[in-house]
DNA sequence: ATATGCAACGAAAACGATTTCGAAAACTAC
DNA sequence: GTAGTTTTCGAAATCGTTTTCGTTGCATAT
């Protein structure tokens, strides 16, 4: 019932705490023999050191936060998994928080993280924050802090991204190379770092092709539980507005879901009335009718690169070599399907 | 940089560690004056105590383990949701460890935990896992475990799931309901109880409306990360083994979604020719034309009732109450869409 | 003056491991 | 046999809290 200490493995081998400590960590001066009565004991005993005594007094915990806007989001969940994956290979257990895109409860969860004494912190900024002296405590205390997907450019450390404004510009190219005239944009919030930067992305495309930039053709929308509702009212409201739009770049893929539908339902054909281009390329835009041309954000290496220079700071401080900040931009890829015409 | 101790504290104002750790714990043997003292030189000192060395001391460590099988994955990550929101109100941390349905991954992890010295456990077990002698194992070391969704039945703790049978046996009743004569079933793993009670549901259905069972008609499915490509194979072999169905039940809407894409590339219309079932209420079934009849699992209703019965057996445990293990059966709803017929 | 009670504080022993340093034991070499 | 070296072990400090059990000083009651 209650556990096993070393202490128990002393008295019952008539030895010191001290040598049975050293015998399962195969020090050098504890002599062979010991060290194999010492280990088999444990073993029989189903010993197992006591994390809160070793973290005391190695000062660290094997453990790491991570704060996420969302868990039921396709991209999200694959750059969790990414984590999961990678710190488990190194050892480290995940403690995992939702911030539901909100600044307050962010906060909050750095300092519960502060106080559980994690050795580092990954995380993915909600949209409404916009101080970050939270997130400037814990690199103040020491700790690692990686940035991914929506980060605060403003803060010095390490960032793992993608490029959204190429992305989107890639995006906005291939309407125009496939024949598209009068494209229009779905954006995403007006705070939102990605979004902004997808819209600039589309802007971009737009000039250089001489195409001229109508802020009339971009519709908002807030990308939230409602996705999909939001993209049929914009591909609704889009067509009431304006009878010449031929392409539309959508920033993610669920409202780009909702706008065919809608596009459907009016009769309009995709993608010889109107080509679609979404973002993120989440499973469901495979298989839907018809299958989405969309940008592939990889978030399972997403997730995977963000542990590993996390864990590759970790390194840096405990060996007090000086801790370099990187900024790694992961490459996005144009994947054509059924929403836009082939050339 | 280094953190702030009860100590440094107690030096700065000439008074005991003792009274220090009583003040701000509010002891009623410490003066208010004091208390005031300490408290305000914790705040602007950013005092945070040491969770390990707390930890330590109280055996406890308001934190919990989660083994799931997967991440990336609509139900999943709702159970998530559910878990840590209720986690997050109740002052918990969750540990999320993903098994990949590997029983040898989920053994690794409940050790893991187990070391981490978590003050429960909430699993939903992999299908590969026969054996649960490392789920034993926590309870032995009186730690409380609820199991959620995926179960071992002979295990004597807390459970959360739906009764996949009778949900299975509304679905296929909805399409004796809807008029159809012969129904076919593709099935999940052999081995996964929830595919063996929800076949067994179908099953139930068939005979108590006097059909006769015709194992011919049931297909088997991985449901793994190709369960769409399952779909759409097992749709076609239906159809060519077949001329006579007008109704399937499928085990999870993905392979459902791989059918209906199937049966619309070999001009079958559903509902119509064929009427089609799935079971989970993935957000893509809402969606998809012909938007999926399924049936709806209430996913992050499940992780915070397994967080809740958690909860209570970590209280009574505490309290040296006798611990009541619980069975929990959600309720599953039938959501009639446009894959089947309306009366 | 003595006894009693209470308020306010502190010393010290846990909790369970790690690690330094010193000591004992065993062995080598002369 | 002695000096010196190498093995092998253990005592004790430490990590930062919590909590028990005193102790002190002071006011009140007798």
């Amino acid at each position: 019932m209650s556990q096993v200490t070393l202490m128990q493995i002393a008295e019952k081998l008539k030895i010191s705490v001290s040598t049975v400590s050293k015998a399962l960590k195969d020090y050098p001066d504890v002599s062979e023999k010991t060290k194999a009565l010492v280990k088999e004991l444990a073993t029989t005993l189903n010993y197992k050191p006591n994390a809160f005594a070793v973290n005391l007094r190695t000062k660290e915990s094997k453990t790491i936060g991570l704060i996420i806007p969302a868990i039921v989001h396709h991209f999200f969940s694959n750059v969790i998994k990414g984590i999961l994956t990678q710190a488990e290979k190194n050892g480290y257990l995940v403690i995992i928080l939702q911030s539901n895109e909100s600044y307050e409860l962010e906060k909050k969860q750095i300092d519960l993280l502060l106080r559980q004494r994690v050795d580092g912190i990954l995380i993915s900024i909600a949209n409404s924050t916009r101080n970050f002296g939270h997130l400037s405590d814990v690199l103040l205390q020491g700790k690692p802090l990686v940035m991914f997907d929506k980060i605060a450019k403003i803060l010095e450390c390490s960032k793992v991204v993608i490029d959204d404004r190429k992305a989107a510009k890639d995006a906005t190219q291939h309407l125009i190379d496939t024949g598209c005239k009068r494209i229009a944009h779905f954006r995403g919030p007006l705070l939102s770092q990605n979004s902004i930067d997808r819209f600039l992305g589309y802007r971009e495309a737009l000039e250089e092709n001489n195409f001229i930039y109508d802020s009339s053709l971009v519709y908002i929308c807030e990308c939230g539980d409602s996705s999909f509702e939001e993209g049929k009212l914009n591909a609704i409201k889009l067509i009431e507005d304006h009878d010449d739009i031929d392409g539309v770049f959508i920033n993610t893929d669920l409202v780009a879901i909702g706008a065919l539908t809608a596009f459907e339902e009016m009769g309009i054909n995709v993608p010889n009335d109107i080509s679609v281009v979404g973002f993120s390329n989440w499973f469901m835009s495979s298989v839907i009718s018809p299958s989405l041309t969309t940008i592939n954000q990889p978030g399972f290496k997403i997730g995977k690169a963000a542990f590993k220079q996390l864990y590759k700071e970790l390194k840096q401080r405990k060996n007090n070599q000086p801790v370099v900040y990187k900024k790694i931009t992961l490459n996005t890829e144009l994947i054509k399907r059924a929403s836009t015409k082939t050339l």
